[in-house]
DNA sequence: ACAAAAGTGTTTACAATACACCCATGT
DNA sequence: ACATGGGTGTATTGTAAACACTTTTGT
């Protein structure tokens, strides 16, 4: 910021990295899937990219992330975060000018995901089972945002945004064993949300449960994140 | 990237967060400083700002980092690491155009720090004493960047990055105390570091101490640090 | 010899795991 | 009544902090 700024011959775009939690076909456990837009012009016709697109003159970015979703899927993100920005000069060598990408990730709610309507040429995906290769360097950005969601699902209370307002531990459980894809301990993991204090008792149950009714939580007021931290929430 | 993309109206900026370990002026500790450029020109003339420019067109963005950290400290960094991306409509407000920043942090070793020389208008502050309020939204990205790396110092062998090839413990604990700003029992500091591996010793020892001359270690060969980082070094 | 920093050992407290066992509900 | 998931208790292990103590150098 201390010359004239030269006339820049770029593009900066915004994509999101769209999670959500879906049975898997096959085994049907609860997996993480995401939605891919199939490009229907050159540059990588044909492929399969992340939803987004360029950002507009007015937009904030997480705006723009938030259009993108909306269009796709016709969801409202509940937990919006920015992943990081691609933009090596060599990372769209077809394309007619260079693409600078901001990318965020979304979480879906479970509840909201059965609402979502898929707009033309979208499709939903097992993360692991991506029809790649995608187009620009979106394949290194899902596995960069898949690592980051299941690094961050162990220090921060965010598998939250994956449910309803209220739920109950064992639902809690099943969306972390989901992200991190391993079985977890069920009395174990119910001491250690309840002494994180990360939720609170609602005091009522769920009904209609095959079985012995579990209580409900909702997640608590975040208490003061410590650190500072640049996140969005619509 | 579904649609025509419309001519943008914005600027993309690349700025960086240098940090850097000096002796405090007053108490003689060691703390962490950070170069800042005054700006000559509007908007925000005369205020303090990250060192930082427009992005050229045939610049990676890690790049350009690089450069504004070459062109203020005349050093090459020892870890550069992205930050995040500022970019709200209303964050430059005076500005004559729309400004998109990517911004980096980097630090510098101690044994170059003392090569480095200023350029114009360029002078180092310890990150508590920054003279704001800084140009655009700097007072914010100074104090998100600090946070991070206090952060990431905890869970990460980013420390090392601060000191020379090789090193004693106890200089790397300073770092330590520098960035966190508290006091580490040397004992169980030792024993932590030591068990993460992260260093190994040299078989020399540091010569000319007033005391028990202390090992040498140097940072050990990042063991595929398992989740894939999008990190960059020279 | 002594001061000061390097380095070791030990005790204690707390958190994470494994797992046995009781509880409450629909069928 | 019984199968099943909800929920509690407890023994064990591992890690982190506190701190006493020994070692090794320069002065």
């Amino acid at each position: 910021m201390t010359e004239d700024p030269p006339v820049q011959h770029m593009v900066l775009a915004v994509s999101t990295v769209i999670f959500s939690l879906r049975p898997h076909p096959d085994t049907g456990e609860l997996t993480l899937w995401l939605p891919l837009v199939r490009r229907i012009r050159e540059p990588f016709k044909n492929r399969w990219a992340l939803p987004g697109g360029p950002l507009q003159d007015s937009q904030d970015l997480g705006e723009a992330a938030r259009t993108a979703m909306r269009r796709t899927t016709g969801l409202q993100p509940r937990h919006l975060e920015q992943l990081y920005a691609f933009g090596d000069v060599d990372r769209s060598p077809d394309a007619p000018e260079r693409v600078v990408s901001i990318v965020y990730w979304a979480l879906v709610r479970q509840d909201e995901d059965a609402h979502a309507v898929d707009a033309e040429n979208v499709a939903w995906h097992p993360v692991d089972e991506v029809p790649g290769p995608l187009a620009f360097d979106h394949d290194l950005i899902v596995r960069y945002a898949v690592d980051r969601l299941r690094a961050k699902v162990t220090y921060s209370p965010i598998a939250h945004a994956f449910l309803p307002a209220e739920f109950a531990l064992a639902e809690l459980r099943r969306v972390y064993e989901a992200v991190l894809n391993r079985a977890l301990d069920p009395s174990n993991f119910r001491r250690q949300i309840l002494s994180q204090g990360t939720v609170e008792d609602t005091g009522r149950r769920m009904t209609g449960t095959a079985h012995r009714p579990p209580r409900l939580y909702r997640s608590a007021p975040q208490s003061s994140r410590y650190s500072l931290t640049i996140e969005e929430s619509p």
